[in-house]
DNA sequence: AAAAAGTCCACCAAGTTGGTAGGGTGTTTG
DNA sequence: CAAACACCCTACCAACTTGGTGGACTTTTT
């Protein structure tokens, strides 16, 4: 399951791609608006920012911003991001493998259904952005 | 990610799956040939049980045994047993539903994603076995 | 009765999650 | 320059989950 902080990211994140190209939005507004306690917002949109995802404005008139095109920026990414592995298990995942330890990975079943699972899931997430978020 | 106990529970329910038929099986032997501590492979073979999964036997020449055909167990009911939900978000589950607050699931273009991703996984996992996990 | 083997209950350390508090830092405007 | 503004950063916290252990109890077989 996708944690609350992941999923306040989304929220934040689709609130940001509506306002693409429109300047600075307060993070003040994005918790208003879109019902997320502000210092737990705070915390999530700098590890955006730092990820490179969205940028920032300080002082009058600042705020936070999409830093890339928001058709550019896949789901996959964020959920990594913020959340952590898609795969169900490490000896698994592609960004965060990890060796199985008393398994060997070429005969064990649960390892291949998982791949297939793992594959199944980014089939869908590498090939959605930001821009899908809206209906 | 499925937790460290229900990739335990996988590697037991293999292993009974390995003597399906060939009567109980200690606790004692596939703690020690799937490397599993002890104390919780005994909570985990119990929770199976009380599911009706295994079956077991006390006294001598007693153990745990698989309740049921291994073909006909299936890898989704393992999982939501043992780890919880399959999909990523609670609005989105079937066997843990919770209604999204703040977020009308009809144009939350997160939860349209999240159901495809959900039908995807349970498209391998519902369709696959404890058979399946001997390779 | 003794041995075998599962059952049950209670506890524990460490880590994660979801959040809060409060001051610091850089920008703009008057 | 100073005040207002708005993000930045560090620290802390309660509650929960995870992974695991210890010990006593019951049931079954020999």
């Amino acid at each position: 399951m996708l944690s609350k902080k992941s999923q306040y990211a989304f929220k934040a994140l689709s609130y940001l791609t509506e306002h693409y190209k429109q300047g600075p939005v307060l993070i003040s507004e994005i918790a208003k608006k879109k019902k997320i306690p502000l210092k737990f917002l705070e915390n999530i949109l700098l590890e955006l920012k730092k990820a490179g995802i969205l940028g920032s404005k300080k002082g009058k008139g600042g705020g936070y911003y999409l830093q890339k095109d928001p058709a550019k920026v896949k789901v996959a990414t964020i959920i990594r991001l913020v959340n952590g592995p898609i795969a169900m298990l490490p000896c698994v995942s592609l960004y965060f493998y990890e060796r199985c330890k008393n398994c060997d990975e070429k005969h064990c079943g649960l390892h291949d259904m998982m791949v297939e699972v793992r594959d199944a899931s980014l089939g869908i997430l590498e090939s959605r952005t930001l821009s899908d978020l809206i209906v």
